[in-house]
DNA sequence: AACTCGGGGCA
DNA sequence: TGCCCAGAGTT
């Protein structure tokens, strides 16, 4: 099934059915264009790990409206970082890994946040999932971030057999033309709220039956 | 590979 | 008020 699958087609339907792709850290009701400097979206990132609060643009920004720059959150007190990241969620934890991030950018990277995949994993906090979302949405540059949403409806249709996100990345950068790796991330975020959700994925709206493993295996024969 | 971390949203 | 959800670090 994987290798028939027409990416062009999967994408243009998927952008046809969600007009407003999600972003971490940035309010989904507004259609603006990513703006932010590669810092804002780190920072950003992390404070959405885990998070499927809508809101958590509203600590990014409470956070950054105090505190601009990485020096500004490096030397902030970390209780005042954990009241403005509070929506968020997980503040405890988000608050310390924020402070040493950009302790780090701001010591040892200049306050620049470095360009490099493998610079980014070191830094504590950052996985592959978050940076791959810097280089995508901070850089521009192609990559293709797997959240939990990318992992299960990838191997829900069909499209890659991966036990862990990390294998799905992998395979998904094979076969996913490397034009679509900046918006498949966001594409099938939104696929996946909506639609293709972790339990009874609502399959009777679903655009994209005729290419799913999943539809054809297991939801066909049960309605 | 399994376990831990711990807060928001919703039935 | 349980139950589901969301990544990265640690062992």
């Amino acid at each position: 099934m994987s290798e028939y699958i027409d990416f062009d087609e999967m994408i243009t339907l998927l952008k046809e059915e969600f007009k407003i792709g999600a972003f971490p850290g940035k309010d989904p009701e507004k259609d603006e264009t990513p703006d932010r400097s590669p810092f804002e979206v780190l920072i950003s990132t992390v404070l959405s790990q885990r998070t499927k609060d809508v809101n958590t643009h509203k600590a990014s920004e409470a956070l950054f409206s105090k505190y601009p720059s990485p020096k500004d959150i490096a030397e902030a007190p970390l209780d005042d970082i954990k009241e403005l990241i509070k929506p968020s969620g997980f503040y405890n934890v988000k608050a310390e890994r924020v402070k040493r991030i950009a302790e780090r950018i701001h010591n040892e990277f200049n306050d620049q946040v470095p360009e490099d995949i493998g610079q980014l994993l070191d830094l504590k906090g950052v996985g592959r999932k978050t940076a791959n979302c810097v280089l995508v949405y901070g850089f521009g540059e192609p990559a293709v971030p797997v959240d939990t949403h990318v992992h299960r409806i990838s191997n829900r249709m069909g499209i890659v057999e991966a036990e862990k996100p990390e294998e799905t990345e992998k395979a998904l950068e094979e076969k996913i033309p490397k034009k679509y790796w900046i918006e498949i991330n966001r594409l099938m975020v939104e696929f996946g709220k909506n639609i293709c959700k972790p339990r009874e994925p609502l399959c009777e709206r679903c655009p994209l039956t005729h290419m799913c493993r999943y539809y054809e295996e297991v939801y066909k024969d049960g309605n």
